[in-house]
RNA sequence: GCAUCGGUGGUAGAGUGGUCAAUUACAACAGGCUGUAAACCUGUCGGCUUCGGCCUACGAAGGUUCGAAUCCUUCCCGGUGCA
């Protein structure tokens, strides 16, 4: 008996695309969903109404970083997630696995969640002439090359980013952390590997994901009773090899998750390869959930292959460093010929009901992309708030035009006709 | 009028004989950002360039010196003090 209930609606004749909902206890998210990122309960630039009003139905929140700053003890006593961060509705949280990434083997360096592929051969090239590459179970060698997060089998030592404080993750603790949150859905703790790292570590990394996801689950077993609304997602690893994506899948999906996540960082080639390698893998009736995606190109690709549930920073980060998605790209509104552009915002966004106002529109955009530019290139924070709420509003916009259209049985005209307008091809 | 301090690239402001086309900040011009270490980071920022350099520049004009934004002289402009 799971905390969640996830039906589906409609299948798509000619791609995986699927649509549906699943509902928890804190109200349905219809799917394919887009789940804003408020790390630190709280989306940057966005109030709890706002997001509903832009189309939100669920949040993701981080354990990290919630863990250090205010201490789940707190968002307990508050209630829980929802209650703590005035957001009526699903939430969702991330395990920590993600910092084990950003902190660990990304930190200092230009890898990313994506890692251009040029960066990741000079980045090889760069390690096969420096000295030996260090391991990282090795923590001070890992502290000599800046890394907050050392890897052991047993879980992950993290160096607090905000004093410098040590603190451990274990797969068990991050259930526990998690159980306090009370999320309505939360992920099983997981190492998100460096693309750069050779095949032989990448098996072993996804060996290590695998062992965690069964103790996470048998963490979150051994306290059901307590957090029985509370559902369980495994997260999918193997890096960019098809080979470990599939064995990676077969392994999460016979533990008896709740859902699926599929993780990892990717180099922009691999990313296809390496979802439909994992996909092929997951049983139909289970929720999936695309961790960290994204651009409005790759959710597409995403639903296409049959993911349910997408989350990303992208949308309010880009905004509040001032670019705005539009259905044709990516507009940097810092840039110097917006300054006297009267074009009103709302023209820009992505009307996915025919000639209709969006929910964007009506909330954020009755600005003109002069004002926004004049905002954004004096610093001024509404500025970032404007452009936030524009691109979330255009993202959920895109997703639950995807869903209308999967409904509709005319999804692949929809993603093509996105497609060719916004990438131009 | 006398005395004194000062005039540096879009702005502020370092530099006070060679390593100076000139530190730095801001502005400007671009780029980047995909489970947030991020209201952040990177690049360019006198002109030309076959990217090795070349030319013009630190108020103006002369001068000293192998070499001057830096020292000297005169002039112009500004601040302050005294008449």
């Amino acid at each position: 008996m799971s905390a969640i209930d996830f039906k589906i609606e409609q299948r798509a004749s000619t791609s995986g695309a699927r649509a549906g909902s699943i509902t928890t206890s804190h109200g349905v998210i219809r799917t394919p969903a887009f789940t804003p990122v408020g790390t630190k309960a709280n989306v940057k630039g966005i109030l709890p109404d706002q997001l509903k009003a832009l189309g939100a139905d669920a949040v993701l929140a981080n354990t990290y970083h919630l863990y250090l700053q205010p201490g789940e003890d707190v968002v307990q006593k508050a209630g829980g997630l929802a209650k703590f961060m005035n957001w009526d509705g699903p939430t969702v949280t991330d395990s920590g696995g993600f910092q084990v990434f950003s902190l660990g083997a990304a930190f200092g360096k230009t890898i990313s969640k994506f890692t251009k592929e040029d960066e990741m051969t000079r980045l090889n090239l760069v390690e096969k002439e420096g000295v030996p590459k260090p391991s990282i179970y090795d923590p001070e060698v890992a502290s000599q090359h800046g890394q907050l997060a050392v890897i052991d089998d047993e879980g992950v030592t993290f160096t607090s980013h905000l004093d410098g404080s040590l603190h451990r993750f274990t797969p068990e603790r991050s259930v526990e952390i998690q159980h306090a949150l009370g999320a309505d859905i939360f992920f099983a703790f997981d190492e998100c590997t460096s693309p750069t790292e050779p095949y032989e570590y990448q098996r072993e990394a996804m060996e290590r994901t695998h062992r965690w996801a069964q103790r996470s689950l048998k963490a979150h077993r051994q306290n059901i009773d307590a957090n029985k609304n509370q559902a369980l997602f495994g997260i999918v690893q193997g890096g960019r090899h098809e080979d470990l994506r599939r064995e990676s899948a077969r392994e999460i999906a016979s533990l008896g998750f709740d859902g699926i996540g599929i993780g990892g960082s990717f180099s922009k080639d691999d990313m296809r390869g390496a979802l439909r390698a994992a996909v092929g893998e997951l049983p139909e009736e289970l929720p999936r959930h695309f961790l960290g995606i994204g651009e409005p190109g790759d959710i597409l690709e995403g639903i296409a292959n049959g993911m349910d549930m997408f989350d990303c920073v992208a949308p309010t980060r880009i905004g509040r460093h001032g670019s705005i998605y539009t259905p044709h790209g990516i507009l940097h509104l810092r840039n110097g010929q917006y300054r006297d552009n009267f074009t009103q915002m709302w023209r820009l966004n992505l009307p996915h009901c025919e000639g209709g106002l969006t929910s964007t529109s009506d909330t954020a955009s009755g600005f003109t992309m002069a004002y926004v530019s004049h905002l954004v290139r004096s610093g001024e924070m509404t500025g970032s708030i404007i452009c936030s709420m524009h691109n979330v509003g255009f993202i959920l916009d895109l997703v639950a035009g995807a869903r209308q259209a999967i409904l509709d049985g005319r999804f692949d005209e929809y993603r093509e006709n996105f497609v060719c307008n916004y990438y131009g091809k």
